[in-house]
RNA sequence: GCCGAGGUGGCGAAAUUGGUAGACGCACCAGCCUUAGGAGCUGGCGGGAUCAAACCCAUGGAGGUUCAAGUCCUCUCCUCGGCACCA
C-alpha cells in the first residue's frame, strides 16, 4: 500500500536534512576550481514591509531549477541571495510605522528569508548579503572614493529634478516621464549642488559591448534608446555685431546649404549676451517666462502647436553661403540636448518644417531624392507622378497594368526635354484614363530614380517630377489604345488605405508619401542648391561640408551625467568632507566606513538639506588634510548604489581587505545568467558603468559583468493588475504552500508559459500541476528492482525511446529556459509510465533526477524512498542514450497536391523508393491520385511523401 | 513618430532546417466510481457539414514564393514594451 502524499511533511523533512547536511554549501576552496563554475544570479529584491507575492519567486525559482541542473552536471555553482534595502521606501516605510529603518529592514528581511526559505531554494546563505550592512557599504563609498579619485565624480551647481513630494533630487533615470516613478509627482527643475557621476564617458562602451551581451533584444535596445547616441556635426554660425559665435549641433550637416534660420532654446544662456542688440526683449522674456511656468508635459503634448519669438536685431552668418539668417527662440529646441541650437532646414526635416509654415520663413531643398540602385548604361530619361485624388470617396486613379509589369501604378509617362511638367501630366492623364478635367495642387522638386525596364530590357535612370491633383468631375473621352495593348491594362480606383498595399513602385509611392501624405524628405540623394557640393550624394557631403563650413565632427548622446546624491536620510553617506581651506577632501580610506549617525528624526528637513545635516556631532569633523575645522558631506547616495556591484561581493562577501579577492574573483565572474525583470535601463546600465570602471582600476577581472540575461515576465492578478496590496489582490506564496506545497507551486510557476511572458496568476488552474506532482508519487508504487523486473514484462521499445527523448529534451530545454516545455515533456513521459504495469528502477531513477530540480523536496523523498542514502542534488544528471532516441517504426504523412490525405507506418531506414512505392498503394491516397497523371513525387526523408499530380 | 517584442481554440500555450497545426495543462461535456459533494479514472473537446464518414474552412488581414507556409517575402491592421520636438 502506498504511503499518502503529504507534502508539508515532506517539505519541512527536506529542508531541514538539506540544512543539516550544508548540502547547498557554495565550494570554496581552490582544488575545487578545477571544476566548470556557472554563477547564476537573481536581482536581489528590496525587502519591502509587505512580504513577497507569488510573483517574487516565479524568477528565483528559474534560477534556482537552473543552478540544480548545472550542479547535477558537474558545475561549481554559486547561487545566492541578499538585500537591498537602502532606499526611501525603506525610510518610509519606518517614518510611518515610527520605527528605526534599520529595525524595519532587519524585520523585512527575517520575513522574506521565512518567505522564501518555504519554496525549497538552493541558496547558499553563508554568503547573503544586505546593502546597509556598514561592512557592505564600506565598500560602495570605497567605489565612490575611486571613481572621485579618477575625476568621473564632481559636484555640480546645474539645475536637477526635485521630487517635491519625496523631497530629493532625481536623477533622469529615475523619471517617468516628467514625473518622479516612486510616488507620481510632477518634478521641478532646483538649482542646488550635488553629485553626479560622469556615466557618459562611458557611453560608447556601454553601447559598443551591448553587441556581445546574451541579452533580450529588446533591454538591449532600451539601453541603447536611452543612451542616444547620434553622430553629426558641430558648427559655427558668426552673429553679426558680437564676437562670439552660435554654436549649432546637427546630424545633417549635408543640408546646410538649406539653413533658413536658427534657433535656440528658450533658456539658452548666449540670449542674454545678445540682449543689446534685441529690440522685442520684452517680447522675449514674456515668452521665456511663459515657457517656466508651463511644464514639460505641456510642452511637449503631442500635436502642440510650434511656438517662438524672433531675436529682431540680430542675425547669425550660414558660413558655407554667408547668408543672413533670422534667429528664433523656441521651445521645440531644448536646452539640454547638444549645444542647446540649432540650424534649420525646413526642407528636409518636418520639425523646421512645420515651423517654417508657421511663421513664413523659406523652405530650401538641398537635396534630391535618389530612389532605386544605380545601374549600368542607364539610359536617361525626363518623366512624370501624377497622382489624381477623387474627393468624393477618397480613391486614387491608378492603372493595373497586371503582376509582370509591376501591378498598380500611378499616371505616369516620358516628357520630352521642354516639356512642362504640368502639361505633360494633363496629358498622360487624359491619354492613359480618359479624364478629362483635374485641378493641380502640388509638385514635387525632381526625383531621381534608378530601375530595370524589364518589357525593354533596358535600365534607366529617371529625372520625375510629381504631381497632384484633384478630379473635378467624371467626364471621359475614349481612351486610344494601341491594338497590342488592349486589354492589357486597367484603370482602377484604389481607397487611401489600399495604397501602401497596391502601389509598390518606389518612386510612385515615394510622390504618394510627399504629395498626399505631405511628408518631408529626410532621406538620402544628391545635393542640389549647395554650390560646388551639387552632384555629390549626401553621404559624401557631410564630412565635406562641415570641413568647409569649419565645423568639427562630433557625436552626441542623450544620456546624462549621473544625478548621484540624495537629500534624504536612508542611504550611503557620501565620503566626503567639505574644509573651507581645503576644499572638498575625500575620506580617507582607512576612515571607511562612514557610518549612519542614529537620528532622533530622519524625516526629510523640507530645505533640501539631508537630515543628516542636523547631526552636529557628525558633522563636524576635522578635516583630514589640514586637520582643521571642517563638515561632512550630509548628502546620500541613491538606493542604485549598493545594487550596481552587489554580485561582485557574493564572490567573497567577508573579505576586509577588498570589495573582493581579484582571484576569486576571475573564477566566477562574470555572471553567467542573471535572471530579473524590470531595470531594463536603468540598474543593468549603473551596474555595467560600474563594473567598467573597476575593470579599468584593475579591481575585476572582466569589463562586463551580465554575461546573459534571462527577462522574467512578471505574474499579475487574476485581474489581470499588477499584484498589489492596494488592489486587494495579493496571493501570498505561504498560503500556496501551504494548500498545494512547494514543489507543486514550484512546478506551477514554470508550467504557466514562456518564462519572459507576464501572465495571470490563475489560483484554479494550480491544480494541474498538483496532480502531476501526485502522479508521479503515484507511479512510484509501480517501480520494480532489477530482480523483481525478470518475473514481469520485457522491457518496452516506445517507452525507452520515450523516455531517452525526454531526457535530452528536459536538458535542452532548461538549458534554454524553457521551463514550461520542459514540464510539458515529463507530463507526457508520467502519462505513458502511468499506463504501464510495472517500470523499471532505473528508468524512474532517471526521470527523479530530472524532476528534482523542478520539485526537489519530493525527489529526495522518493529518492530515498528506492533506498538510496545521498541526496539526490549529488547525482549526476543522467544521459540519454542516442541510439535509443528514435523509434524502429516511422510515420510517414501522405500529401497530395499540398494537402494531407494519409499517413502509415514503415520500418526506419526502408529505401526511398520502397516509401514512394507503399505511399502510391494507400487507398485514401489512390482515392486523389487514381487515373491521373502524376507530375512528380517527392520524399522527404522519414517525414512525408508529397505527390503533385 | 521611431525602435523592439508579439497576434495560433473558451483560457495558458506547443509546433527542428518550411514538412501531419493546436502537443501538454486548465475549463467544459459525457460515462464510471461515490449516500452526496469533492477527488480519482475513462472518453470527448478549433469551426462548418453530416445519422456517420468522406469532405470543406482555419494560425489578425491581403497578396506572393513553394509540391508544401503559423514558419520565408511584400504590404496592412491590432496589442504590449521602450524612447519621444534628442536636431
Amino acid at each position: 500500500m502506498t504511503k499518502e502524499y503529504d507534502h508539508k511533511k515532506i517539505e519541512q523533512k527536506w529542508r531541514r536534512e538539506w540544512e543539516k547536511h550544508e548540502l547547498y554549501k557554495t565550494p570554496a576552496s581552490p582544488e575545487d576550481h578545477g571544476k566548470p563554475k556557472c554563477y547564476v544570479l537573481d536581482m536581489f529584491p528590496f525587502p519591502s514591509g509587505e512580504g513577497l507575492h507569488v510573483g517574487h519567486p516565479k524568477g528565483y525559482i528559474a534560477s534556482d531549477i537552473y543552478s540544480r541542473f548545472k550542479k547535477m552536471n558537474g558545475f561549481n555553482i554559486l547561487h545566492p541571495m541578499g538585500w537591498d534595502a537602502f532606499g526611501l521606501p525603506a525610510e518610509q516605510y519606518a517614518i510611518k510605522n515610527k520605527i528605526h529603518p534599520r529595525i524595519a529592514v532587519e524585520k523585512n528581511i527575517a520575513r522574506f528569508k521565512e518567505q522564501l526559505s518555504l519554496i525549497g531554494f538552493n541558496y547558499d546563505w553563508d554568503r547573503e548579503i544586505n546593502t546597509t550592512d556598514t561592512r557592505y557599504y564600506k565598500w560602495t563609498q570605497w567605489i565612490f572614493l575611486k571613481l572621485l579619485e579618477k575625476g568621473l565624480a564632481y559636484e555640480s551647481f546645474e539645475p536637477v529634478n526635485w521630487c517635491p513630494s519625496c523631497q530629493t533630487g532625481l536623477a533622469n533615470e529615475d523619471l517617468d516621464g516628467t514625473r518622479c516613478e516612486r510616488c507620481g509627482t510632477e518634478v521641478e527643475k532646483r538649482p542646488m549642488r550635488q553629485w553626479v557621476l560622469k556615466i557618459t564617458d562611458y557611453a560608447d562602451r556601454l553601447i559598443a559591448d551591448l553587441d556581445d551581451l546574451n541579452w533580450p533584444e529588446h533591454v538591449k535596445e532600451a539601453q541603447r534608446n536611452w543612451i542616444g547616441r547620434s553622430e553629426g556635426a558641430l558648427i559655427s554660425f558668426q552673429l553679426i555685431g558680437f564676437s562670439f559665435q552660435l554654436d549649432v549641433f546637427t546630424t545633417r550637416p549635408d543640408t546646410l546649404f538649406g539653413a533658413t534660420y536658427c534657433v535656440v532654446a528658450p533658456e539658452h544662456e548666449l540670449i542674454d549676451k545678445l540682449k543689446s542688440k534685441i529690440s522685442n526683449w520684452d517680447e522675449v522674456l514674456t515668452y521665456r517666462e511663459d515657457m517656466k511656468k508651463k511644464t514639460e508635459i505641456e510642452r511637449t503634448a503631442e500635436g502642440m502647436e510650434k511656438t517662438g519669438v524672433k531675436l529682431v536685431g540680430v542675425t547669425a552668418i550660414n558660413p558655407v553661403n554667408n547668408e543672413k539668417l533670422p534667429i528664433f527662440i523656441a521651445d521645440y529646441v531644448l536646452a539640454h540636448y547638444g549645444t542647446g541650437a540649432i540650424m534649420a532646414v525646413p526642407a528636409h526635416d518636418s520639425r523646421d518644417h512645420e515651423f517654417a509654415k508657421k511663421f513664413d520663413l523659406p523652405i530650401r531643398a538641398v537635396i534630391e531624392p535618389v530612389t532605386g540602385e544605380k545601374r549600368e548604361n542607364e539610359e536617361f530619361r525626363k518623366s512624370i507622378v501624377a497622382i489624381v485624388h477623387n474627393k468624393k470617396d477618397d480613391t486614387f486613379l491608378s492603372i493595373n497594368w497586371g503582376d509582370k509589369l509591376g501591378g498598380n501604378l500611378f499616371v505616369g509617362g516620358g516628357r520630352e526635354n521642354d516639356e512642362d511638367p504640368l502639361a505633360c501630366a494633363g496629358r498622360e492623364i487624359g491619354e492613359e484614363t480618359g479624364y478629362k478635367n483635374v485641378s493641380f495642387i502640388s509638385q514635387t522638386e525632381s526625383i531621381h530614380h534608378h530601375y530595370r525596364a524589364h518589357s525593354k530590357g533596358v535600365n534607366r535612370e529617371i529625372e520625375a517630377v510629381g504631381l497632384y491633383f484633384e478630379l473635378d468631375d467624371n467626364e471621359q473621352i475614349p481612351i486610344k489604345r494601341e491594338e497590342d495593348e488592349k486589354g492589357k491594362f486597367t484603370v482602377e480606383w484604389i481607397a487611401r488605405s489600399e495604397v501602401g498595399n497596391k502601389i509598390k513602385d518606389e518612386l510612385h509611392a515615394l510622390a504618394f508619401d510627399l504629395l498626399v501624405n505631405g511628408s518631408v524628405y529626410s532621406g538620402a540623394g544628391i545635393m542640389i542648391n549647395s554650390g560646388k557640393f551639387d552632384g555629390m550624394t549626401n553621404d559624401e557631403a557631410k564630412k565635406d561640408i562641415t570641413e568647409f563650413a569649419g565645423g568639427q565632427l562630433k557625436t552626441t548622446y542623450k544620456l546624462r551625467d549621473w544625478v548621484f546624491s540624495r537629500q534624504r536620510y536612508w542611504g550611503e553617506p557620501i565620503p566626503v568632507i567639505h574644509c573651507e581651506r581645503c576644499g572638498t577632501v575625500p575620506v580617507p580610506e582607512k576612515d571607511l566606513p562612514v557610518k549612519l549617525p542614529d537620528v532622533d528624526s530622519y524625516e526629510p528637513t523640507g530645505t533640501g538639506e539631508s537630515p543628516l545635516a542636523n547631526i552636529r556631532d557628525w558633522v563636524n569633523v576635522k578635516c583630514p588634510k589640514c586637520h582643521g575645522d571642517a563638515k561632512r558631506e550630509t548628502n546620500t547616495m541613491p538606493n542604485w548604489a549598493g545594487s550596481s556591484w552587489y554580485y561582485l561581493r557574493y564572490i567573497d562577501p567577508r573579505n576586509q581587505n577588498a570589495l573582493v579577492d581579484k582571484e576569486k574573483e576571475k573564477y566566477w565572474s562574470p555572471v553567467d545568467v542573471y535572471v530579473g525583470g524590470d531595470h531594463a535601463t536603468r540598474h543593468l546600465i549603473y551596474a555595467r558603468f560600474w563594473h567598467k570602471f573597476l575593470f579599468d582600476i584593475g579591481a575585476v577581472n572582466y569589463s562586463e559583468p551580465f554575461k546573459r540575461l534571462e527577462f522574467l515576465g512578471v505574474i499579475l492578478a487574476e485581474d489581470g493588475r499588477k499584484m498589489s496590496k492596494r488592489w486587494g489582490n495579493v496571493v501570498n506564496p505561504d498560503d500556496i504552500v501551504e494548500l498545494y506545497g512547494a514543489d507543486t507551486l514550484r512546478v506551477y510557476e514554470m508550467f504557466m508559459g514562456p518564462f519572459e511572458n507576464a501572465s495571470a496568476w490563475k489560483t484554479e488552474s494550480i491544480i494541474g500541476s498538483r496532480r502531476f506532482v501526485e502522479k508521479i508519487w503515484r507511479i512510484f508504487s509501480k517501480v520494480k528492482s532489477e530482480n523483481e523486473k525478470l518475473k514481469t514484462t520485457i522491457q518496452n521499445e516506445k517507452l525507452t525511446t520515450l523516455y531517452n527523448q525526454t531526457l535530452k529534451k528536459i536538458s535542452e530545454n532548461i538549458e534554454d529556459f524553457k521551463f514550461n516545455t520542459a514540464i510539458s515533456a515529463m507530463m507526457i513521459l508520467a502519462n505513458e509510465l502511468e499506463k504501464e504495469e510495472s517500470i523499471d528502477q532505473e528508468m524512474f531513477e532517471g526521470f527523479l533526477k530530472i524532476f528534482a530540480p523542478f520539485a526537489p523536496h519530493i525527489a529526495d523523498e522518493l529518492w530515498h524512498d528506492m533506498g538510496h542514502d545521498s541526496f539526490i542534488y549529488n547525482e549526476p544528471w543522467p544521459e540519454y542514450d542516442a541510439l535509443k532516441i528514435q523509434d524502429e517504426m516511422m510515420i510517414i504523412a501522405v500529401q497530395v497536391n499540398g494537402k494531407l490525405r494519409a499517413t502509415f507506418e514503415i520500418a526506419r531506414g526502408t529505401e526511398e523508393e520502397e516509401v514512394k512505392k507503399q505511399a502510391l498503394l494507400i487507398p485514401e491516397v489512390l482515392k486523389w491520385t487514381d487515373d491521373k497523371k502524376m507530375k512528380k513525387v517527392i520524399y522527404v526523408k522519414e517525414k512525408l511523401v508529397s505527390i503533385v499530380i
